[in-house]
DNA sequence: CACAATACATAGCATTGCTATGTATTGTGG
DNA sequence: CCACAATACATAGCAATGCTATGTATTGTG
């Protein structure tokens, strides 16, 4: 019963913005609609104003980053998929660093925490599956190994991404990665070889994340 | 040849802002100096602008990191004050999580990045010295292994200080650093308890440090 | 001691995000 | 089918931001 807002709108501003982001432009209220040939209204149509800007891009962060972890299928060595999975999440923050940066920023609180705890889950799954394989000790708490690994690969997204240290600096993350596993109860040669393996895909620079994940989201296009 | 300028305004303009951070006001020019009796132009002055007190706040960061770590003694054990260098790492961060924050803004450069290599020659020699007492292996090489552990250092604190876990998760410290200790070649056992004997550190909250380092810096007062 | 270089106060400018107001559009109940 | 009302959105203007231009006061130095 009355005008209806067009979603494309919504996802044309977040776009832009994301892009603006990556590109190292000013995201303000009137650069982002400039030229768009939506006024500055629209933005408080659909986001509430700058800061649900702002909280829109921290969700996409999650959501862009929960879709690369997917595309690391599960393989026969489970503590390679684990590496392949930290090598996937720094992958994602070196491919676009601010963005990666609005995710820690908790200045905007998350609308659907459950992105986050997803990106936890995949590694959490991948630890489950090595314990399955006899890789890692009985002992061994799934969510609690999970989570210091993403505290190794956080720290190094952190720090390398869009922080002081170079980018060869990346290279630590397979000691660290081979002690955490190892102290988990794996064994020492065999998971060097692993972790090394899985982390082989950081090497390659991947092709235009952002394309994919719009295809995926708006399949008519 | 002309009137000198006051070093005491540019301290008490820097505390001032490091104050306001630390409780959360908005840091603005006017904000600054409300009440102090300096006008704006005070500001230009001293930092050319509001990015000249981001930087110097960046800096003042790295200053107050470094004070905090120099007062980890070295003991018997240097596991253990390996470990406690950590723990001293987090307090800071914890403390001041807004100053935290602004260090690892690179959006301002470093005025004299010796401030921050001074943090990491902390650890090394602590490494040096495990090395020397034979708790690590001959191969280890004492500035790897001392990023290693500012990797695991800084994404602890970035997670929990500034980011979405929960104080508690500051307790996978422990298994973090054992895991990366043992890796470098220290007994298991024996380094378990160091390292949880160095991390007691973080339990008790420091007093004021602030204030400590004021009086070092400015010792009549 | 005169002068010039410097600190610093005042005023005003462009830009920021936001709100108040007016207009256009469109789904819906009768 | 259509009047109405709810909603999208364009326009204009406001307070606050950082910064600069300009004027004045102060002080070390030749």
């Amino acid at each position: 019963m009355a005008r209806t807002r067009d979603p494309a709108v919504r996802t044309l501003l977040l776009e832009r913005a994301a892009h603006m982001l990556r590109t190292r432009e000013p995201l303000t209220l009137r650069s982002l609609v400039a030229g768009t040939g939506v006024s500055t209204m629209a933005v408080y149509t659909y986001f509430d104003g700058m800061d649900g800007v702002w909280k829109a891009l921290r969700q996409e962060g999650f959501t862009r980053l929960a879709a690369r972890l997917t595309t690391v299928a599960a393989s026969a060595d489970p503590v390679r998929d684990l590496a392949a999975l930290g090598a996937a999440y720094l992958r994602n923050a070196l491919d676009d660093p601010d963005l990666y940066r609005v995710m820690f920023d908790a200045t905007f609180e998350l609308q659907d925490p459950r992105a986050a705890d997803e990106t936890l889950y995949a590694l959490v799954q991948a630890v489950e599956r090595a314990k399955d394989a006899g890789r890692f000790r009985d002992d061994v708490d799934p969510l609690e190994l999970a989570t210091q690994s993403w505290i190794v690969g956080h720290g190094l997204a952190s720090l390398t991404a869009t922080g002081p240290l170079p980018p060869e600096t990346l290279a630590h993350g397979i000691p660290l990665l081979t002690a955490l596993f190892t102290s988990a109860g794996d064994a020492p040669d065999r998971c060097r070889r692993s972790v090394e393996h899985g982390w082989q895909r950081l090497l390659q620079p991947s092709s235009t994340p952002s394309e994919q994940l719009r295809s995926r989201r708006d399949p008519h296009r």
